[in-house]
DNA sequence: CTGTTGCTTCAGAAATTTCTGAAAAACCGA
DNA sequence: TCGGTTTTTCAGAAATTTCTGAAGCAACAG
């Protein structure tokens, strides 16, 4: 690995988390050492700086491209494929969430959905029901949310999370002269999450 | 798996999700199968219901513990252990994220903080650096709003996730009157991710 | 058309992770 | 202490994932 210590630490970091969260190693690192980079970098780069075969670089790169983290880009007079990733970091966490709803998220909830349709049969099975129900409930409030999030212009949701709990007063003041804005779907009554089992457990 | 269609496809989707998530995927059937019962369950149990092997199982239990995403109960005149999932849903939600911040998010802030210590050498360091600076601040700002947001109650939380977009009105409206109420670190002028490079980008 | 460059594919090798059975350890009541 | 029960550990087997070199394909210049 023909890095300065900086970068190298860094891509070894990136490796190692990347694999944590279902990410290959190599992967990871061929994208850390993307991000890190001003200039957008090609194939044999990447192989030349991280040591790994021509052939892991090019499956890496499909990879990342597949999950649209990375930008492919052309220099004049060069017909190889140079890549790179977006400046703002935003963009970068909007696409990693976006993908990952996608993939593991919406599926998720699609099979929750259809499981809910199956009549439970045994009184196990009854719990069972309603345990998916709760959990379909508290994902579309989850994806909702971020659904909403995700409209907003960087600026106003850099405002929104810099304000952390300090929103709960506002909304506390502005509930107690106008009622609270509600949205398109309420619930009868309970809150999204009423659990299963109302109060229990020892 | 001696288990009911209902049962059955929900673990095995969970079992297939968690190795998305870098979950082993019979440590995400365990689990899953907690979590559509009731009644908690014994090793015994588990190994009757998803047929692998009494060690697997105990392997399992014990990622489950560490953690703290299951419960060890024990019933009178029985010393086998049982488990079970907390009834609450949001429980469940804050103890992941709680867990995979500890692991994984904590660590990484530690070593980009590590790295900005270093002196950046060469040019190419210089963007790096600027890159490793801004991606900590991101992270700063997310994790510095997920422990606002974890400090409410949850009834709270579900309200403000419930808004959704709504509360940037609510904001918007506010600041007219009243100047924002900013937290404790405020930054010097810019956004809290200014980017390293104004703008580019052919 | 031919040679060169660059990218992709893919079968098998290598590495890693997961899973198991056997054995050991822990616990408990008598 | 012993004997029965339950849980844990761990070395190796099995399964899965990752990585590679070789071959093939595509684009292009001459």
């Amino acid at each position: 690995m023909r890095l300065s210590p900086l970068q190298q630490e860094f891509v070894l970091h990136f490796g190692e988390m990347g694999s944590r969260w279902g990410i290959n190693r190599t992967v990871g690192q061929i994208y850390a050492l993307l991000f890190l980079n001003d200039q957008p970098l090609n194939a044999e780069d990447i192989v030349a700086r991280l040591g790994f075969s021509r052939s892991n670089v090019s499956m890496g790169l499909k990879e990342l491209q597949a999950w649209n983290l990375v930008r492919l880009k052309h220099l004049p007079d060069d017909r190889r494929d140079y890549f790179g990733t977006p400046d703002d970091l935003w963009e970068i966490v909007r696409t990693l969430i976006d993908e990952r709803k996608k993939r593991e998220i919406d599926p998720t909830l699609s099979k929750l959905r259809e499981l809910q349709m199956q009549e439970p049969a045994t009184a196990e099975d009854r719990y069972a029901h309603a345990r998916i129900a709760e959990l379909a409930r508290l994902i579309e409030l989850l994806t909702g949310w971020y659904g909403d999030m995700n409209r907003l212009e960087t600026d106003r949701l850099v405002q929104l999370l810099a304000l952390g709990a300090t929103i709960q007063r506002l909304v506390d003041k502005t509930e107690s002269i106008v009622p609270l804005p509600m949205r398109k779907k309420r619930s009868a009554a309970g809150s999204p999450t009423g659990s299963v089992r109302p109060d229990k457990e020892g």
